[in-house]
DNA sequence: CTAGGGTTAG
């Protein structure tokens, strides 16, 4: 308070030049002065309008001050609301300096100020506006309140919030603006205050789209899509922003089908859309992970104008979603015909080929980036590493390691150490691998030790398994993964003992195993199958199917792999229990149903297991199909007998 | 003046 009263009493406050008149003395008959007053006014804030640059705001100002213009509090708010907009600090000189040549502010002025802290600067900032306009005896708008709670909401400080939320009651009335109720809404569902939020909502004796959207989003994002929904039916007069918002909601709460059932009603209903709406629609489609969809919904980006060539945004997600559709060429076309290329797009190819197996083509890109503006972040180091630890290119990832924090000022978090020990783990290095997970400088988190508990499966290392699981289990004692894993390595080493004691864990803890099953996209649409099951209207021919090819890949030299089996049963148990992996399944119904020579597409809750690993390598082999198996890891091309991950996952 | 938004580690 003190500080910036100090500060504002020593500003230079420029004299208003005598020969200029001013706003409230007329020399000429006052209505003809208010008409040219309005008629500069409307010129200078379509001139403000079209400012993009704080240079181009200052040259305005500096003919504001020289037309003796700079009590205009009209013109002076929609400056600093410029400045805002331009993002420029809040309160720098500059604002300040233009606000303080003004003697009497209008409300309006000083809520822009509170408004401008709101959004480029702090609460306290725009609290002592606040607290410096009432000393002046300027009473307060509607303005000023949805400027304050916007403060309120950005701070996260609900207590303030609710004390200004009551000062409102008493002052009078003011709740009841439409603008400043959503703004307090928004408050105090950006605080996490849903329930508060609803309250007044259902107070507010106005309401338009904008509250219900608001309370939408509030409930999409806290998991609860019945609320949503129940809110959105009850809503009469729908636009374009709370249909994304529906469809978004849905998308980002693991439910495709929902998201696109309705952005189906959406188009239908017709409204239009843009990238926001494109960009669920396309999140729904990449959880989906089936061709059909995600040519569907770029011919419709293309079609609304909102195609990958024009807008970045809808671009970098299209090439994350036809990466996770498997078709790693659709992503790189989409990628080589963008106009522009940001951050975001650059880091999704990347991680495109890292995820495909293909590491020299996401260091290649990765390299190809440095020499554009486009600089790399977190992000980018994330898929170049896990290109680096699934192609065991480990002097490559320790390199890229050590200059990310030097040359590009990222510092590495749990997650690039994640990749490290994933990286030394998978490449035999497990020693290393431990020594790294528990010297790292910042905590090591569920990732870090899951990736070394990984390395341990491929490598066979029970003991150092028995280390990385201990840290699990407490950081993550119902993720049943981990107890799995454990049990899966202990039962390769032959320690049955050990894995009835993890059996017995999870027990005690009441965690039973998630259903394996799979999925294959043929041209009837998916078909699923779960491990083991035997009711599928087709089971006889895809049983049948099966044997054969069995037969024919033990002709060739595969052995079943009794090993990935973790239940201490009988041989002919275990390989019953193989033939039965919902992989298998679907690849078999694949070879029956698919168009034939077709690629083959399977997608997969869980790891792949050793055992269909080494069976699709072979059926790629004897059938000469292209099978690309997505896990809950990555993507599993096998062409000509082998995996382009080189056994390595 | 107020509402919808992007890549991500085992």
């Amino acid at each position: 308070m003190q500080n910036l009263s100090r500060k504002f009493s020593t500003l230079p406050i420029p004299k208003l030049s005598p020969s200029h008149p001013q706003p409230t003395t007329p020399f000429t008959p006052y209505s003809e002065i208010q008409h040219c007053r309005k008629i500069l006014e409307h010129k200078i804030i379509t001139i403000l309008d079209a400012c993009n640059t704080l240079n181009h705001v200052k040259q305005v100002h500096a003919h504001v001050i020289g037309n003796g213009l700079s009590q205009y509090s009209y013109v002076i708010t929609k400056l600093v609301r410029t400045l805002t907009k331009l993002g420029v600090p809040m309160p720098t000189t500059y604002p300040e300096l233009v606000f303080r040549q003004v003697l009497h502010p209008n409300p309006f002025l000083w809520a822009a100020m509170i408004r401008g802290c709101a959004i480029e600067g702090t609460l306290s900032e725009a609290v002592k506006y606040y607290t410096l306009m009432r000393r002046e005896g300027t009473g307060p708008v509607s303005f000023t309140f949805s400027a304050l709670f916007k403060a309120c909401g950005s701070g996260l400080d609900v207590n303030l919030g609710r004390q200004i939320h009551a000062q409102t009651v008493l002052i009078g009335g003011f709740v009841a603006d439409l603008y400043v109720g959503n703004t307090l809404i928004d408050m105090y569902l950006k605080c996490g205050f849903l329930d508060c939020g609803r309250k007044v909502f259902d107070e507010m004796p106005e309401r338009d789209v904008v509250s219900w959207t608001e309370l939408i989003v509030a409930y999409a994002k806290s998991g609860d899509m019945e609320s949503a929904r129940d809110l959105f039916q009850d809503l009469s007069l729908k636009d374009m922003v709370v249909w994304t918002a529906m469809v978004t909601g849905y998308a980002q709460n693991s439910m495709p089908k929902e998201a696109l059932d309705c952005f189906e009603r959406m188009r239908g209903a017709g409204v239009g859309l843009d990238e926001v709406t494109l960009l669920g629609v396309i999140s729904a489609c990449a959880q989906l992970g089936a061709s059909r969809y995600a040519n569907w919904v770029r011919d419709i980006a293309e079609e609304s104008g909102f195609g990958a060539t024009q807008n970045v945004l809808v671009g970098s997600a299209l090439i994350d979603m036809f990466s996770k559709c498997g078709s790693l060429d659709d992503a790189y076309n989409i990628f080589q015909g963008m106009k522009q290329r940001n951050v975001f797009s650059y880091s999704s190819m990347i991680w495109g080929f890292a995820v495909h197996g293909n590491a020299n083509a996401a260091i290649g890109l990765f390299h190809e980036m440095l020499t554009t503006d486009v600089r790399p972040n977190w992000v980018t180091f994330i898929g170049v590493l896990t290109a680096c630890s699934h192609a065991g290119m480990v002097d490559q990832g320790r390199q890229l390691f050590a200059t990310m924090e030097k040359y590009y000022n990222v510092t590495p978090s749990a997650g690039h150490y994640t990749c490290m020990v994933d990286l030394l783990g998978r490449a035999g290095r497990l020693e290393e691998a431990l020594e790294l997970a528990e010297t790292m400088p910042i905590v090591a988190h569920g990732g870090v030790w899951g990736a070394l508990l990984g390395a341990c499966r491929i490598h066979k290392n029970p003991d150092i398994a028995q280390i990385a699981a201990s840290h699990l289990f407490e950081l993550e004692p119902n993720n049943i993964g981990n107890y799995v894993m454990l049990s899966n390595i202990y039962a390769s080493a032959g320690r049955w003992d050990d894995v009835s004691s993890v059996r017995k864990l999870m027990r005690e803890k009441g965690l039973k195993k998630n259903p394996a099953y799979s999925w294959v996209e043929t041209k009837n649409g998916h078909e699923k199958f779960c491990a083991g099951e035997t009711s599928h209207p087709k089971y006889n021919k895809i049983k049948k199917a099966l044997e054969d090819l069995l037969n024919r890949l033990q002709d060739r030299g595969y052995r079943p792999n009794l090993n990935s089996v973790d239940y201490d049963v009988g041989d002919e148990e275990k390989m019953r229990i193989l033939m039965a992996h919902s992989e298998k399944l679907a690849l078999a119904y694949a070879l029956l149903y698919a168009d034939s020579g077709s690629t083959i597409k399977i997608a997969k809750n869980i790891r792949i297991c050793e055992d269909c690993h080494a069976f699709m390598c072979g059926a790629s082999r004897v059938t000469g199909r292209h099978i690309i198996v997505r896990d809950n890891m990555r993507f599993h091309h096998f062409e000509n007998g082998t995996c382009n991950c080189g056994n390595f996952w």
